[in-house]
DNA sequence: GAGGTATATCAACACTGTGTCTAATAATTT
DNA sequence: AAATTATTAGACACAGTGTTGATATACCTC
């Protein structure tokens, strides 16, 4: 099924080029098919050959970073893993992001796709759930549900910003801010911080 | 200023509700103006002569919530208010969101304006950074920044959830979770709860 | 390397929505 | 009642969409 063919390659990813590049530019909803097909120097029945829609596209590309993701953070999920900490999985999120800053701009930019990045986050959501309920074992699956609802959305809005300074701390940084405020709220500024 | 002509009143009308209807059932981008112009009953030049595209309607109708909210919230912004807590600006503005449930579609649903939410919550930025100060003299600029974008988006996802569950839990209720997580993290889940 | 196959290109097509305009009609204000 | 203003209906050129068929060319297998 995976395609060798070096030109729907070079044709793929001329679209994609086109396509992030465009999205730094204005967002989605005013991007047309057409000047995509200028932009990446394709014809525009070629473009219909791979997708149906600047949704499609959107989609199949989030899907390929999706499972590249799942793919560098298998290591850190797999099950043999025992000394595994929340804060571990944090790090090797946003280290995963840091080196792929490029497309960020899909999920993180102002014209990004935040439903997307949330499911990013979540690729660590069981795991995470898991080692809560071993720490906080009387509570609610309600609270824990809102409570992950809000440190998820905290996340990407934290990233959000670490984007938007062009990332420039580092990703053990941002995930061990992430963690502080997540464990301790605003607690987390009285804490000895490097 | 204020059009007082019942034409364009009743016109208006039918355009938000239109609008706010089709937003349950589809994304913005999927919305024409011709098909809003049927589903509303009116006249295509007519929305010409109001609006510029889809997108300058939304824009236009979430300034009227803004400056709505505004007001809802002016007695609690009030500069004389000595006893202001963070609490007390959370559930206004939450108390205002549950009243206002129809317009979170713009805002806080599937295909929502999440950018726009962020405007909301952040109305009562000042007030939350200042007494924030009060309380961590020795916080950094950039830490306090980060901590609000992180508790900003975290909310956010909070009404997001809140809303996906018909708001079935009080306003109160709701301000008071996100007041304990943004005040202890995780540790809201072993403090006592109602 | 020659073969057949798959892919990209080009031009053309009907179709839909856009944005603007004019003349006519209806409601509102003065 | 007259003047002003808002809405309507129809028409227009224009741009983007999605599809089709014919042609050329790059690719992989043998």
């Amino acid at each position: 099924m995976k395609t060798s063919d070096h030109r729907v390659r070079v044709t793929k990813m001329l679209i994609r080029r086109a396509f992030t590049d465009l999205l730094r530019q204005k967002p989605i909803q005013s991007i047309s098919i057409k000047e995509l097909c200028i932009a990446a120097g394709i014809n525009r029945g070629t473009f219909y050959a791979h997708y149906t829609d600047i949704y499609d596209l959107r989609n199949k590309l989030e899907e390929e970073m999706m499972t590249d993701f799942q793919e560098a953070l298998r290591p850190l999920l797999e099950i043999g893993e025992k000394d595994l900490t929340p804060l571990k999985i944090t790090t090797g999120i946003f280290q995963c992001l840091k080196e792929n800053a490029d497309v960020c701009t899909i999920t993180l930019g102002p014209y990004g796709d935040r439903e997307f990045a949330a499911r990013l986050i979540s690729l660590g959501r069981e795991k995470y759930v898991e080692s809560y309920k071993r720490f906080f074992r009387d509570a609610t699956a309600k609270q824990l549900e809102y409570y992950y609802a809000f440190v998820s959305a905290g996340c990407i809005g934290l990233l959000e910003r670490w984007l938007a300074e062009g990332m420039a701390s580092s990703a053990e940084e941002m995930a061990d801010m992430a963690e502080r405020i997540m464990m301790h709220g605003i607690g987390f500024l009285q804490t000895d911080m490097t």
